[in-house]
DNA sequence: GACCAGGCACATC
DNA sequence: GATGTGCATGGT
């Protein structure tokens, strides 16, 4: 086992030690979890959820019922989300996407391997590295591990990663060196999601820190 | 009132 | 290939 193997899994221990297991994106249907993931692009969560919210309110949470929208009803449904014109004409892409080879099925369009998905998705329009990995763990529970805004901040904080990695550097290393299991990518993600926004913050130290007794440049910055 | 939030595509150099 | 910009609501 690696360095980086034995330090991740040992980070990963004193998260589910803090957090517990999270079973992590809220979201009951693979398609509920698909809508969010788009509608979830740089926004609030809790945003996310009031447009999720109409979207049930309004009994459109289907893969027919929002392809047959109107364009101007769908932007107002999510408008709560932020971004409401952009994520609507990504939302249709991704509809049309599984429509037009599945029909109603996104079941049918989510059980293939993780490569055709990633290939599949990242051609839609508006779905790029980190959309297309969410759907692929969160909704159709395939081993892929997802990199996000936190995954960089939390990993760059404790010197796992440097500013010159990107997207694909950290999710290799992820993949690399941690078991590949579903379950287990879900749930680290979610830790490091679950750090992110209560402890590893833009400047303030992060004390009472679960990770505080690993090593970590506290002045470190953010972004990649 | 500034700053931030579970990105992405596109323009420009 | 790298860097900059528009997209928008709602909470702190």
């Amino acid at each position: 086992m690696s360095r980086t193997s034995q330090l991740l899994m040992e980070m990963y221990e004193a998260m589910v030690a803090r957090f517990g297991r999270l079973d992590w994106w809220p979201g009951d249907s693979p398609l509920e979890i698909a809508v969010g993931a788009i509608l979830a692009q740089n926004t609030n969560w809790r945003n996310v959820e009031k447009a999720l919210a109409n979207l049930f309110d309004a009994d459109c949470m289907s893969i027919t019922a929002l392809y047959e929208m109107p364009q101007e009803q769908l932007a107002e449904l999510i408008r709560p989300a932020g971004y409401y014109n952009v994520k609507t004409k990504r939302l249709k892409n991704f509809i049309a996407a599984v429509y037009d080879s599945f029909g109603d099925d996104l079941e049918g369009f989510l059980d293939r391997s993780v490569s055709t998905l990633q290939e599949e998705l990242l051609a839609v329009n508006g779905i790029g590295r980190e959309t297309a990995d969410s759907m692929i763990l969160y909704a159709a529970k395939k081993t892929t591990f997802v990199v996000d805004t936190y995954t960089f901040r939390v990993l760059y904080r404790h010197l796992i990663i440097g500013p010159e990695d990107d997207y694909e550097s950290v999710k290799e290393l992820m993949e690399s060196s941690l078991p590949a299991d579903a379950d287990l990518f879900n749930d680290y993600h979610g830790q490091l999601v679950t750090i992110g926004k209560k402890y590893c913050k833009k400047t303030a130290k992060c004390t009472g820190c679960p990770l505080e007794s690993f090593e970590h440049d506290p002045l470190a910055g953010i972004e990649q």
